[in-house]
DNA sequence: GAACTGTTTCTTTTT
DNA sequence: GAAACAGTTC
């Protein structure tokens, strides 16, 4: 596949391309780069490796290019190798390539990746990003083109619905009955889909509070213009703004970015899409990768059409698919294909592997979400014991509610897990109070962080005296603070409120001074302790006060990454998440959208059940179109594992607090007989687990309906079967232990019969019982058979 | 104005 | 089951 023919076919082909490109300068740029070519890739190892599909995506430089790569097929190398190519062949500096992602934590392993393959070539990949933190690079350099100041502030979706509960509350609406979070998704929706306030659709309107919707949207984007801030839909569309209202700097950037690559394309919105056509326009170099099955950002308003609309905005554009699955077993890969066989709008493509090994697919049933974490947990201790190292493992949930279960699991067993974006770190109470401080130092009129901190500790100013405060500042068009300031030169506050206020004004007047002088981590101490906020932690009993105090401390530790107050703020709006990759060997834990992208030897899907997945309210809200989308989202899970995969349901979850029973999900029953296997640990599938209980009834109602018959049907005759082959192979043990049993021996148990030892760890041993499946005993409670 | 208590709602997924 | 909210008392 790596004849030296094929290559120089395709590299023949790729620089026609370059060539039918209008610009004379181009033209030369890519002769220029053929002898680069000719010279530096011939012998190039760094497309070694590559199938001729790969080669192919990798060398068509130039023209718009659209990748359709499935699970698995090698993209991101595609990409990383493509980059090299652009820079080795002197077609660009990286810093004259412009390539986006959609989440951070790719945008860094694109960046890494590539800067293995070309080092430090011709200087740094400084236009690697999001498109938010992208857009927000451009617009701090041309902020008052739009309206802002360069130290904007950018919002996360809590400042957010704040301030529109603020506006619709100054509407005299009933924020009750008009949910400020439902008018943030309407907003979020018109940005997505490029609609300033004066462009929705009349009809929209009507979806709140009876035709209020656009006039609180043009509002909101007033209150976000004069408290200098933006929000993430912003981003983007003040940047197009930007561009088409300034064809100047357009062009500049037009010129500057030679090459664009853009990842996971399937993923973009409307906003996106305007936003990357009008860098493309110029020299068409745009290279788009996606797989349409794996959209699954529909809810942020993702249009997979974007795909099939790249074919008619750029009729030349070259396509190319990968197909070839170079990560899971064949057992992996034909349930995922049969799962998403069942979505009917499908760009349709074939996976296909030559590999031949594997466990098939196992789906296994338990008693409730304990059971659930029980059962993975013993799994993994025992593929642990079998040499799997803990961060090939991973388990990959719908929604991060159900990470606790897991948590709580490993921490009383011992084992090492780290949870990935589940609750995140910068949205702690705590640390995002510590932000606002800071925030206010940077950016004065940043009313949202005064209101978040002004009380916070307590300074004696409670609702009424804001309520006042509020309605003055907005009558005289000033910031909060100033208005604070002005209240106390004319001396027209009192009780405890107006000591309060002096203190803080002093406070804020004596750290924007300091900051002048001393470091950003030194500022940060110094307003945590000269706000009383410490000392308020410290006074506090509770027994999360103590964490909050540490998440503090981290968080100040963590400030000595940046440079300076700006680079760190700028960070944590635009990241929301700390780099905790380097930690050791650990299960990972986290949700199927976070899990895109990534793969793992093992991976575990719980909670495959109706009322959990697929979610019921994407259901509710979106129908079919929805229910298509979570099952890519089955999809994305499954073709994660690389070798194992275990799907398990509960008969019993407890949701929003309240045990419920529930049925197995849908999706099980989508899954193909001959790649999966219905197993039981427990003996569960026909047996109640606790005869006699009162929870008898919740689990004959639960397991009885077809959801329950489905997955039994999978079931073969031998329903004890292990979960796991006997396979005897040699353990390392450095425990000692008291008994002289080895793996692979028959074994009987008074209670649970005969079986084999599988694992053996110190005093510890893990059987395959011929009837109760595998369980964990130690070892003075079994005896030779 | 703060502290306490009972009630309700809520969680999808991320920049 | 938690967190946000409303209503009550000090």
């Amino acid at each position: 596949m790596n004849k030296p023919g094929a290559i120089v076919h395709i590299l023949f082909y790729t620089n026609q391309m370059g060539e039918t490109s209008e610009n004379q300068n181009k033209l030369s740029l890519s002769q220029r780069a053929m002898a680069g070519i000719n010279s530096t890739q011939a012998n190039a190892p760094f497309l070694k490796g590559l199938n001729d599909k790969q080669l192919e995506a990798v060398n068509a430089l130039d023209g718009p290019v659209l990748v359709l790569a499935g699970a698995g097929t090698g993209k991101t190398r595609v990409l990383t190798t493509r980059l090299a190519n652009l820079v080795f062949s002197r077609r660009a500096f990286p810093s004259q390539i412009l390539t986006v992602t959609f989440t951070n934590k790719a945008a860094r392993e694109m960046r890494e990746r590539t800067e293995n393959l070309i080092g430090h070539e011709g200087g740094a990949l400084s236009w690697l990003g999001t498109f938010h933190s992208l857009s927000a690079k451009i617009l701090r350099m041309h902020a008052e083109m739009v309206g802002l100041k360069p130290t904007f502030t950018i919002i996360d979706t809590d400042d957010q619905i704040r301030l529109l509960k603020q506006i619709i509350e100054a509407h005299n609406i009933d924020p009750k009955r008009h949910s400020p979070r439902y008018l943030a998704s309407l907003i979020d929706g018109w940005k997505n889909r490029a609609l300033k306030p004066d462009a929705v659709p009349k009809g929209d309107a009507f979806l709140f509070a009876e035709g209020k919707g656009i006039e609180l949207y043009a509002e909101y984007q007033n209150r976000l213009k004069t408290l200098n801030c933006a929000d993430f839909g912003d981003l983007l569309l003040l940047c197009i703004d930007l561009f088409q209202n300034n064809p100047d700097i357009l062009r500049q950037y037009q010129n500057k970015f030679r090459y664009i690559l853009v990842d996971e394309y399937q993923d973009t919105n409307i906003a996106q899409y305007l936003w990357l056509r009008l860098l493309a326009m110029a020299h068409k170099n745009l290279c788009v990768v996606g797989d349409d099955d794996q959209s699954i950002y529909g809810w942020r308003g993702a249009e997979v059409e974007n795909i099939l609309r790249f074919e008619k905005d750029f009729p030349n554009a070259k396509v190319i698919r990968l197909e070839r699955n170079y990560r899971s077993t064949r057992h992996i890969l034909g349930a995922a294909s049969k799962i998403i066989a069942t979505n009917s709008e499908r760009l349709g493509k074939t996976l296909w592997t030559d590999d031949e090994h594997g466990e098939t697919v196992k789906v296994r049933g338990v008693w409730d979400g304990e059971a659930e974490a029980r059962l993975i947990s013993d799994d993994i201790e025992s593929l642990r014991a079998q040499g799997v190292n803990y961060q090939d493992m991973a388990i990959l949930v719908r929604a991060s509610w159900q990470m606790r279960a897991f948590e709580d699991r490993f921490m009383m067993i011992g084992v090492p897990y780290k949870v990935i974006g589940g609750p995140r770190f910068f949205e702690r109470a705590e640390i995002r109070d510590a932000i606002a401080y800071l925030r206010l130092i940077r950016s004065p009129d940043d009313d949202l962080a005064y209101e978040r901190v002004v009380n916070q500790p307590k300074r004696g100013v409670g609702d009424t005296s804001l309520k006042k405060i509020m309605v003055a500042a907005r009558e005289n068009g000033v910031s909060l603070g100033l208005m604070v300031e002005t209240l106390l030169d004319k001396d027209a506050l009192k009780g405890p409120a107006k000591n309060g206020l002096l203190r803080f004004s002093e406070s804020l007047k004596v750290w924007r001074k300091k900051r002048e002088e001393i470091s950003h981590i030194e500022l940060a101490e110094l307003i945590l302790d000269e706000s009383g906020y410490t000392d308020m932690l410290k006074a506090d009993k509770t027994p999360q006060a103590q964490t909050r105090l540490e998440n503090l401390q981290e968080l100040v530790r963590s400030m000595a990454q940046f440079d300076n107050l700006e680079t760190f703020l700028e960070h944590i709006e635009l990241v929301m998440d700390m780099d905790n990759s380097s930690d050791g060997d650990a299960v990972n834990i986290m949700t199927l959208h976070g899990a895109k992208g990534l793969e793992w030897n093992v991976v575990f899907l719980p909670g495959w059940e109706e009322e959990v997945f697929p979610s019921p309210k994407s259901i509710n809200e979106g129908g079919l179109k929805s229910l298509e989308e979570e099952r890519r989202l089955a999809y994305v899970g499954i073709t994660r594992a690389r070798e194992i995969c275990r799907i398990s349901f509960a008969a019993n979850r407890q949701i929003f607090g309240k045990w419920q029973s529930v049925l197995p999900s849908r999706f099980i029953d989508e899954l193909p007989e001959d790649h999966v296997e219905a197993v039981s640990d427990t003996g569960y599938f026909n047996r109640p687990a606790f005869g006699g209980s009162s929870n008898l009834d919740a689990y004959e109602q639960g397991t009885r309906g077809a959801g329950f018959m489905r997955a039994q049907t999978f079931a073969h005759e031998n329903k004890y079967r292990p979960a796991i082959d006997v396979k005897p192979r040699t353990v390392f043990e450095t425990k000692s232990r008291s008994h002289d049993f080895e793996i692979g021996q028959r074994i009987f148990h008074d209670k649970f019969g005969y079986g084999r030892i599988r694992v053996i760890d110190g005093d510890k041993v893990e059987i395959a019982f011929e009837k109760a499946g595998v369980k964990k005993l130690i070892a003075s409670f079994i005896k030779p058979a």
